[in-house]
DNA sequence: TCCTAAATAGGAACTATTCCACAATAAGAC
DNA sequence: GTCTTATTGTGGAATAGTTCCTATTTAGGA
């Protein structure tokens, strides 16, 4: 069983029922761009799905891009890479530790979790090398915004 | 024991010494910048660094905050948070997977790991609520640059 | 105290992203 | 097939975060 690529056709077919049953209009841009999405698994930037689709759709601008990939993530189509806003944030604390991020105002709160960090890695990860950190990043909503809700 | 922030004059020694053993000059700015990062522990991004620092160094710029965070950087006094580059990749890949970034070549690669998803978080977590994901980010080299090494 | 390389201030330049307005297009309901 | 309306293309302008450039200043060794 491929895990990353199960089955392009059958999940285009589910990209079609999503569209519809949200009043998406399934257009030619939106199907190129999901169907960009689905085959490069390497996490692409906005520029770079832009390129890849442009190779079917000569047409296609990068606003449209832009557009339409915040459109997918309303709607939980896709999703952002570990990232919170566009400005780099950092951290003194070089001890072993997580964060919660709060989905509604970014907020980053470190958290502590001994049981994790004495987890080994999975065999999985085990052609990778000179793994220094790694760290759990949880969402949700912090206290504040719960209140709020 | 106060966790976060243990004790700000012996941190600052530390960071002298540490400035001193590299052969990074002790300027008033860089320390201004490093005081500012130990006292807010809330993850600030550079703007509000510099909005900080200011407030005790009239006359800094902008730069010298961006540089010299880059600087802490590269001499592993701080960490960025989890974040890759400028630019904002996305996941097609709604499944429960996690991630190993390069830190040379910043190429993502997706693993998995259901003994991981299947552990609680821990109780120090729990003032948040809606938490949806959690996420672990590993980094180290991937195999392409381990070969170059 | 003097000297020199390292570091800084200030502003310009660059990059990713968003916004805009409006005409042209095309999806989907009928 | 027709109609309505969401969506797209265009191209430029605005914004935000970050980096570059250069003249000037300064830390720290001699």
């Amino acid at each position: 069983m491929k895990s990353n690529n199960p089955n392009v056709a059958e999940m285009m077919n589910g990209f079609e029922r999503i569209c519809k049953a949200k009043g998406l209009r399934v257009t030619h841009q939106r199907t190129e761009i999901f169907r960009a999405l689905l085959k490069h698994t390497d996490h692409p930037t906005t520029e770079g799905v832009f390129q890849q689709v442009r190779k079917h759709l000569k047409t296609i601008s990068l606003d449209t891009v832009y557009r339409t990939i915040a459109t997918f993530e309303e709607h939980g189509l896709i999703r952002r890479v570990h990232q919170i806003d566009n400005a780099t944030r950092f951290d003194v604390n070089i001890s072993n530790h997580h964060h919660l991020v709060c989905s509604r105002c970014n907020k980053i709160e470190d958290f502590y979790w001994p049981d994790f960090d004495r987890m080994k890695l999975p065999k999985s990860t085990s052609h990778w090398s000179g793994i220094e950190v790694k760290h759990v990043v949880v969402n949700g909503l912090c206290s504040t915004c719960k209140k709020k809700t």
